[in-house]
DNA sequence: TTTCTTTGCACCATCGATTGAGCAATGTTG
DNA sequence: CAACATTGCTCAATCGATGGTGCAAAGAAA
């Protein structure tokens, strides 16, 4: 009964159904009321289908139809709870909303992230979310040229609309709360510690200004020193801070959950000094309530910036100044 | 110069090189020199295609082809670190072995896992792979009639070859190191809760006739009021736990990072008898070293379990006993 | 019975890329 | 200069699904 090594084509079943291919094509695509296919084939066909395994070819019915309604993503990588719910709701509301959501991992590398691009590209898709793309501004280029809309999320560029958090905002808000907390914790006023991120990437300025302007509204001037961004690992965060031992009170704002790896981990080798240290996170973790000395974290509004995201989507929108998306304070 | 609305084809950029679709073809697809087509004309080509913003279109392209070198993976969720590491090395390995790696994520819904599937085969996935899915041989018993290989992962299915972690021995040497740091600890030897979790669940039954077993070896009874695996949820742990208030030395068996949530959430409430109590979690999180009380975690073994499933690819392997993967155990 | 309408399908061009086959132009050999 | 080889392409069939067009058969109306 089967064929094996080949798959099931509308030719196999029409030969069986003793039908035609284009009678079985409408049964299965559902068109075969309009073209007034008899019930009793209809459920022929669909009954041999089912025995068949029949799957429709993709590749064969997108080349003929003139919508794909796929829609591509790239992500940098699915290590933190921001990226990971980026991807799953993504694709939960791109099937809500008829689309097919096609999502691929880059690694933080630029090339990879490219290559994804021009991938998903090929396969007909009607429109890219570049997030937290490297060089968001290359992929929008190759969109452009290649008639596919782009839109940029997390990270913005120049070349294509931009989703992304209030990273001023909540940063500010973030560091409030830290000095707040430093000061009836610990009776200490600053000035804090900036840690992690990388001062080239619009987020991390941004939330350093939102750090610096929070600072600069009590008059706390904050030293060159403390400014200590200097990469994303986990490693380069507990690098950064390992020689510093502070016996006194201090306080860090943390730039992203890889970065508290490190924060963490350098905070228990502080053994009975630990008790004076005060920080918080940009983003958000289930387990960061449960870090002593972690007193608040930043979780980025992720439902809402894709909802500014698919409105934009078929809409012929240019790259205007970034959408900034407010993000949610939690405070512990 | 553009065709707006319209991607170039290789008949557009065919007319633009003065040359026939057929040498643009093989200009593109890298068979141009077996063909005897001249570098010059290739140059022209690859400059126009440059220009034009030219990607292959997948769909005419698979549609001629006899393979289309896709493997596809449905995986539960993004919420872990596990699964988060399952979708990223999936998609590097399969990469680095000439594949072309499509992931979707498909919610713990039963039936969104059977639907993802059979979009995969749609797109021609050569090979599918299910990971932790609830019905994973409804997706096989599909595959197998339209001729695509399937393999499972992390959970085991009866109708295609299954790669697993060896959950039974790593809960036995978890429960272990639990038992003996309550020992050491708090002077106390059992018996374990046994939290979070389904037991139909294989993995959950699996890891349950360790705990077991570790606790048979050295006499210790366990009562059935320990076993409180009713959900894999961070609520669902926490309200099993939620009238447990122990004033005496206590240890628990938490079945995942989700669970764990929940069990630290009752953790933190137990104030000043918190130190009376010991745990140890199936699965790995960075932050779980810092929770307080967690002496231990495992770690599945990701990339092992990967380079198995990798293996089975293209070979007709039967539905065996599953493949057993060790895992690897963080001691804290 | 003839004419018109409706039902129920089949036929075939088409989407874009691929590839075996074929062929003219140029170069090489004797 | 004839015979042959090589170069550098073009032609056309093909993959599977789709949908406009067309057409025979059955039914309805006159």
């Amino acid at each position: 009964m089967e064929k094996d090594s080949k798959r099931t084509t509308i030719y196999d079943l029409a030969k069986l159904a003793d039908a035609s291919p284009s009678a079985v094509s409408s049964v299965l695509n559902g068109t075969w009321e309009k073209r007034r296919i008899s019930k009793k084939l209809a459920k022929r066909v669909l009954q041999l289908a089912e025995e068949q395994g029949y799957a429709v070819n993709v590749q064969a019915s997108l080349l003929r139809r003139d919508r794909s309604n796929i829609v591509g993503m790239i992500v940098p990588k699915y290590d933190n709870r921001y990226f990971g719910d980026i991807a799953e709701q993504f694709e939960e509301m791109a099937r809500a909303r008829g689309f097919f959501p096609v999502v691929t991992c880059t690694q933080r590398d630029p090339d990879l992230e490219f290559e994804a691009a021009k991938e998903l590209i090929s396969y007909q898709a009607e429109c890219l979310i570049s997030t937290g793309a490297t060089d968001p501004d290359r992929i929008s280029a190759f969109c452009n040229a290649s008639g596919v809309q782009s839109i940029n999320l997390d990270l913005p560029g120049t070349a294509a609309p931009s989703v992304i958090s209030d990273n001023y905002s909540a940063a500010m808000q973030l560091t409030n709360l830290i000095l707040d907390r430093c000061e009836s914790d610990l009776g200490w006023s600053g000035p804090l510690r900036f840690v992690g991120g990388r001062l080239a990437d619009h987020n991390t300025a941004a939330r350093l200004e939102g750090f610096m302007a929070a600072q600069r509204e009590r008059a706390i001037s904050v030293p060159k020193s403390h400014i200590m961004a200097n990469g994303y690992s986990a490693l380069s965060a507990a690098k950064v801070l390992e020689n510093f031992h502070p016996k006194g009170p201090s306080g860090l704002f943390v730039n992203s959950t890889i970065s508290l790896e490190g924060v963490v981990r350098w905070h228990r080798e502080l053994k009975g000094d630990a008790h004076k240290v005060r920080y918080g996170c940009f983003d958000w973790d289930p387990f960061g309530s449960f870090l002593p000395g972690n007193i608040g974290m930043i979780e980025q509004d992720v439902t809402s910036m894709l909802i500014k995201a698919f409105e934009l989507i078929g809409k012929n929108q240019p790259a205007n100044e970034p959408i900034l998306v407010p993000c949610k304070l939690r405070a512990f």
